[in-house]
DNA sequence: GCAATGTTCAACCCTTCGGTAAAATATTGT
DNA sequence: ACAATATTTTACCGAAGGGTTGAACATTGC
């Protein structure tokens, strides 16, 4: 049933999104496109672990870099994120659907015990 | 200004989204509760790691454990999802909108330039 | 051409992860 | 009491994660 989604790389993105450092990236990003060093600035972080970090983001399709001269432009892809989203939203009613419906059976099955 | 947000445990949720076999494991349990052995037969896996991944799941707050004798029978808990899929909805909303403004931006300028 | 700038790459360190096997801990049924 | 069943805990292992530093690679500006 499930198999019919596409489970873009859920894997990816959902471990992109698990490092708060990652997740401060992508906030900074909605702001506007930023080059690493720039994105790198605020953080207590070497610009080689913040490259890295934008790496994972990339290959979770959530971030593009673009090189321009020779710095690289990062922009966020929202397109991922979505995927990430809809993934959630659907499962999320899903569950609670099935949840609802074994209650009301519990229900049912214990009005007829009485 | 997102630091108004709960942040519930984020890291741990989306960390123990990140794994096909605990999303596995957690679309069995919209099926309803299971046990750990119940849950553990379908996968090509000892009992202990799937012990070990629903602690993960347990402590994302996705899933409860409750001993019944013996045995521990596994329930979903779909809030600690509804916060990922809030989180998850808010910002892509507000990483879309700030995306189209700057876009207007663009737009704006280019006009002003001709 | 050369020095400075921006970014990545490579090597390394330590921790966490996902897995195993085996022992420990309940609980049940006889 | 005992044996079987259900689950967790305890090492342990190899791979991956997140970090560092320093060298390598482009590109820019003088």
């Amino acid at each position: 049933m499930f198999n019919l989604m596409v489970e873009h790389d859920l894997n990816g993105v959902f471990h992109a999104l698990a490092d708060p450092t990652r997740r401060a990236i992508l906030d900074r990003l909605a702001e506007g496109e930023a080059t690493v060093g720039a994105l790198s600035r605020p953080f207590p972080l070497s610009l080689a672990a913040v490259s890295k970090h934008l790496g994972v983001l990339e290959r979770a399709g959530l971030v593009t870099r673009e090189a321009r001269g020779r710095e690289r432009v990062c922009r966020l892809d929202p397109a991922a994120l979505a995927d990430a989203r809809a993934w959630l939203e659907f499962h999320e009613r899903f569950w609670t659907d099935r949840l609802a419906a074994l209650e009301a059976l519990v229900g049912t099955a214990r009005d007829e015990s009485r």
